[in-house]
DNA sequence: TCATGTATTTAGAATAAGTCTAAAGTAAGA
DNA sequence: TCTTACTTTAGACTTATTCTAAATACATGA
C-alpha cells in the first residue's frame, strides 16, 4: 500500500512513525493512518473493523493491539478512558482534554486553553454536567 | 453484625443506605462501611478480600458487584477511572479530582478549590506530570 | 405457626477485553 | 541462498465483570 497524499494538513504516517522510531510496516502504517484521520477516538475492536477493509490482507486482532501498544510506547497514540472496560485511542497528542457528550456517547476534543478558568463555564455549546482532573504525577513522601 | 460506634465522624452506614433508599443488609452494610472509611480507592475484587473477613459468612464476588452498582446507582458511591481495565470505588461523593502517584499507584483525593487554578501548580507536595479534565454533559446538537 | 411472595445472595457459567504463545511469514545482510 | 531478527497470525489463555438459575432470607397475612 503506497502513500496517496489525498490531504495537505494530516502529516505523512509513514514519517511519523519512522520519526519516533516505529518501522512502518504496511499494518502499522495503515491503524496510524486511521487513527490521524478519525476524531471518533475509537476503542481496539472499532480500529480492526475500520482498518480490516483498507488492507490487503487480513488484520488479526492480535496485531492491532500490538500495534496500538508500540504506537502507545512510541507516544504517537494515547490512551483515553471515559467508561469502565474500554480503552479509547486518540491520535491527537497535544495537551488536550475530552468532553464526553452523555447523549450521544461521542467525544470530542476540548483544547486547553478552552479550560484555564475551570469551573467556568466551557461556552454556550457545552453543557457541563460535570468534570474530573485526572492527575498524574508524584507525591512527596511524608 | 450490630453497631458499634468506634468513630464519630464517619455517619453510619446504615443511616445512609436508608437515606437513599437503599436496604441495608448486613453485605451492604459491611461494604459500604468499608468504602467510608477508607481512602485506598480499591477495586471490587480488594473490597471482596477486605470485607470477606469482617462478615461471618462467606462474601461471594456476584454480590461484590452487586452492591457496587447498588450503591453507585443510589449516589452512595463513585466510579473512578484511572488504568485500563479495572474500575475503582471512591465513597467520597463530593465534587473532586484525584491524583495519581505514578511511583506507588495510590490515588489520592484532591479537593475540588485545589484545582480552580488549572495549569498552576497544585503545591509542594505535588509534581504534576500531568492532568486530565474529563467532563461529562451534552453537546448542542449543530 | 405456616404458607406465600418478594428481594437477596450465591456458585458457577458466560461474556468481553486484552495478553500470551508458538508457529509461520518477511525482509535485510553475509 | 542461508541466517538472523522482527512481525504477524490464530487461537489459547487470563482477568474483570455480568448473567443465570437455584437457594436463602425475610416480611406479611391467614
Amino acid at each position: 500500500m503506497t502513500a496517496h497524499n489525498h490531504t495537505e494538513q494530516i502529516p505523512s504516517a509513514e514519517q511519523l512513525l519512522l520519526s519516533r522510531g516505529v518501522k512502518p510496516t504496511p499494518q502499522r502504517v495503515v491503524i496510524a493512518e486511521y487513527l490521524l484521520q478519525t476524531e471518533s477516538h475509537p476503542t481496539a475492536d472499532e480500529v480492526l473493523s475500520a482498518v480490516a477493509q483498507a488492507l490487503p490482507v487480513a488484520l488479526s486482532r492480535a496485531t492491532v493491539y500490538n500495534t496500538l501498544n508500540t504506537l502507545k510506547e512510541a507516544g504517537v497514540i494515547k490512551e483515553v478512558l471515559t467508561e469502565p472496560g474500554r480503552v479509547r485511542y486518540d491520535a491527537n497528542i497535544t495537551h488536550h482534554h475530552h468532553f464526553v457528550d452523555v447523549k450521544t456517547g461521542k467525544i470530542v476534543d476540548i483544547p486547553s486553553d478552552k479550560v484555564e478558568a475551570i469551573g467556568k463555564l466551557l461556552g454556550d455549546q457545552y453543557k457541563v454536567h460535570g468534570f474530573q482532573v485526572l492527575f498524574y504525577g508524584e507525591v512527596e513522601s511524608g
